[in-house]
DNA sequence: ATATACTATATTAAATCAATAGAGATTATA
DNA sequence: TATAATCTCTATTGATTTAATATAGTATAT
């Protein structure tokens, strides 16, 4: 698994979304300066992730974008492997895959499988409404640091 | 974690020569040949290899490549670092990152040190030796498939 | 009407990846 | 000692991906 800016931003929007989940709709640029994203670049991140029914949005004034479903309902995994593609770390362990010679009998695939179970056992057991409990406790028992 | 061909070809060519171990030296066109890489293209990640200490070589005549300790001192993740880099998912975990504003409150960032850590878990427990064990073991007790 | 905000493509710059090319250095051996 | 085999080293190329910017358009509340 490779997460890329865009995947970083991706998540870190969704998560946004979920703190202020019973405020509605939330702009663009509300969004960006919350997690810190260019504008324009998260415009494209937010369309895909609508695309990808993780939120929905409104036009024109008063507009913007908040989830299409609750938070306990999204998980860490799925909005990976839609945005940054499969957790896989190499392409062989994917069906239909046939571009190497002994996949059968290969020595490694085995075990890049469980990298990705370990992976996914990770990554599809958290929801963002878990990831937005833990903001909301951090912030009600903040920790001082000297 | 993200394997790339040159990640691939470095592993499977120390596998190639943990599996011939006793056999000496074996030539790189030998080496790309066994394990279907490009030989100009295996050349530089064998170079690679050798300056990270896995390998040693000889040059000229009856020259060759072997590795230069055995291979249940070389472990998977030993080699995958050194040639694909870091194990993490994303730069944010590596000790003195210092580019995210809120890196001690971040809510993903335990999580990808979960991933990692489950990666490293795998790879760090097994040695080239278990892998060419494995190998060996499937050619002497083969597999009949319809 | 108009300002606000999402929609949709196109373009660009940089980085990474995969591979090829070619000149050079070393060594066994005939 | 000439030669062929083999590793060494650097440069170059083409393709792809990534990250971001730019621009024109559509929808909607006021």
């Amino acid at each position: 698994m490779k997460i890329t800016h865009k995947g970083d931003y991706a998540l870190k929007a969704v998560l946004d979304m979920s703190v202020h989940y019973d405020e509605g709709l939330a702009t663009i640029q509300e969004i960006a300066k919350r997690i810190d994203a260019p504008g324009k670049f998260l415009e494209q991140v937010l369309l895909e992730l609508k695309k990808g029914g993780f939120i929905e949005s409104r036009r024109g004034k008063i507009g913007g974008y908040q989830l299409s479903r609750p938070p306990q309902q999204i998980t860490l995994g799925q909005v990976i492997r839609f945005v940054d593609g499969p957790l896989e770390p190499i392409a062989c362990i994917n069906e239909g895959y046939s571009d190497c010679g002994d996949l059968h009998q290969c020595a490694f695939r085995p075990i890049w499988r469980d990298v990705f179970q370990a992976t996914s056992n990770i990554v599809d057991n958290i929801t963002f409404a878990d990831l937005a409990k833990k903001i909301e406790a951090a912030s009600k028992v903040p920790t001082y640091s000297i």
